[in-house]
DNA sequence: ATGTTGACTTGGA
DNA sequence: GTCCAAGCCAACA
């Protein structure tokens, strides 16, 4: 597959998480076959903005549950803002019970 | 052309 | 529990 699909294929996935889940880069990179390269998830997220349609990027968060990418949203309440707006609780830009709103693809997508 | 950085994760100390 | 180092690939200086 092309390097192009790479980012694609991320693309894909962040738009198949459901609405009031999130996921980590880990997570899409591993569905990929690549958790080594979790980097390029993030980075691919980074180009995500030029993608059609839009990702829903506010829905990746790190592994940890902590908004790692808000900053590089328009603005910085943003991606909190768009979760909240989903249902999903952020305390000190962290999702909470993200363990319970975690949305691996490799579990729910896979088979 | 090389070198550094980056929206990350994992494993070892 | 925390801290450090390595690995992945692409874009930028």
């Amino acid at each position: 597959m092309d390097r192009a699909d790479f980012f694609e294929q991320v693309y894909q996935v962040v738009r198949l998480v459901p609405k009031g889940r999130v996921t980590s880069y880990g997570a899409i990179a591993q569905y990929l076959g690549a958790r080594t390269a979790s980097r390029m998830v993030g980075y691919a997220m980074n180009a995500s903005h030029t993608a059609e349609p839009p990702v829903p990027a506010h829905r990746v968060v790190n592994r940890n549950g902590l908004l790692s990418g808000k900053h590089h949203f328009p603005s910085a309440t943003a991606m909190q803002d768009a979760l909240e707006k989903e249902g999903i609780t952020i305390i000190d830009d962290q999702v909470q019970d993200f363990k319970t709103l975690f949305w691996d693809p490799n579990t729910e997508l896979a088979l």
